[in-house]
DNA sequence: CGGATTTGACCTTG
DNA sequence: CAAGGTCAAATCCG
């Protein structure tokens, strides 16, 4: 009962959001005073953090696990074992990195001297096309409001990306640099010279919001802009753009509480 | 009911 | 042996 009533929250939840998503973008086009732009993304940031809550409060709760407890153990050395119930579902913090590509969880393993566990990603396709794209999703300690997101390999072309999620931001197709919403100096951690493999790249968010990170990238080279104001890429300077350019970097996420 | 997710077990590496 | 990475049964959810 309690599980309908909720799944409707998150379906108007789920709304909001979207019209406040397109509200943010409507502010930028027009260019509106910074503050407005900010109250938008913070009304986007809350919706995220209800969303999750009601997710959370969601389900039947306890009502499965009311066996759990006498059920009989599973027999050694077997994968069977008791679940959590929703319950288990609800304590994990899922940040969704919505990139287009559609990735399937894999696993989740708590890191040594880490307080939060790093999952496991690959792409959805791995067995339809071959495809070996993985990615790793992890909170930096120093600041848990950060998710380093770390991609391995690259999508085959055959894979289906949604690019629906990209052109929200302006409704037309296509994503429109927006400068003010870049903070690319704490995101991007990409460095030159690096030991780090040429097939993979590392990048952090600081913000509810999806980042098309190679199309931006590629509109700054192109432009020629080097952001100092707000972008914060002065950090990281023209050759460093280069780099990241050189690098396959193709995705673009958002970062849930 | 079937696809997606969770999570303990198992495998690999250093 | 410890730590990280992956597998796959159990479970969730639309």
């Amino acid at each position: 009962m309690a599980a309908v009533g909720t799944s409707a929250a998150c379906k108007a939840m789920a709304e909001a959001r979207e019209a406040a998503v397109r509200l943010l973008a409507l502010l930028q086009a027009t260019g509106a005073d910074p503050g407005r732009q900010e109250l938008a993304r913070q009304i986007i940031c809350c919706i995220d953090r209800a969303l999750t809550a009601a997710r959370g409060a969601g389900g039947d709760g306890e009502g499965r696990s009311s066996e759990q407890g006498l059920a009989a153990r599973p027999p050694a050395g077997s994968r069977r074992r008791p679940r959590g119930g929703a319950e288990a579902r609800a304590s994990i913090v899922r940040p969704t990195m919505d990139d287009g590509f559609a990735w399937r969880k894999y696993g989740e393993k708590s890191i040594h001297q880490q307080s939060s566990p790093r999952l496991y990603f690959r792409c959805a396709y791995k067995d339809d096309h071959r495809c070996g794209a993985r990615k790793q999703v992890e909170r930096q300690e120093e600041d848990p409001s950060l998710f380093r997101i770390t991609y391995f390999g690259d999508h085959t072309p055959a894979c289906p990306r949604d690019t629906a999620r990209v052109a929200e931001a302006d409704g037309g197709g296509h994503f429109v640099l927006q400068p003010s919403l870049c903070s690319f100096g704490p995101c991007l951690q990409a460095e030159a010279g690096s030991e780090r493999p040429a097939e993979m790249v590392e990048f952090v968010a600081d913000d509810c919001w999806d980042w098309p990170v190679k199309d931006q990238l590629e509109d700054l080279a192109s432009l020629g802009v080097s952001l100092s104001s707000s972008g914060g890429l002065d950090s990281l300077g023209t050759n460093h753009l280069e780099e990241l350019l050189n690098y396959n970097v193709d995705a673009f996420f958002r970062v849930e509480e």
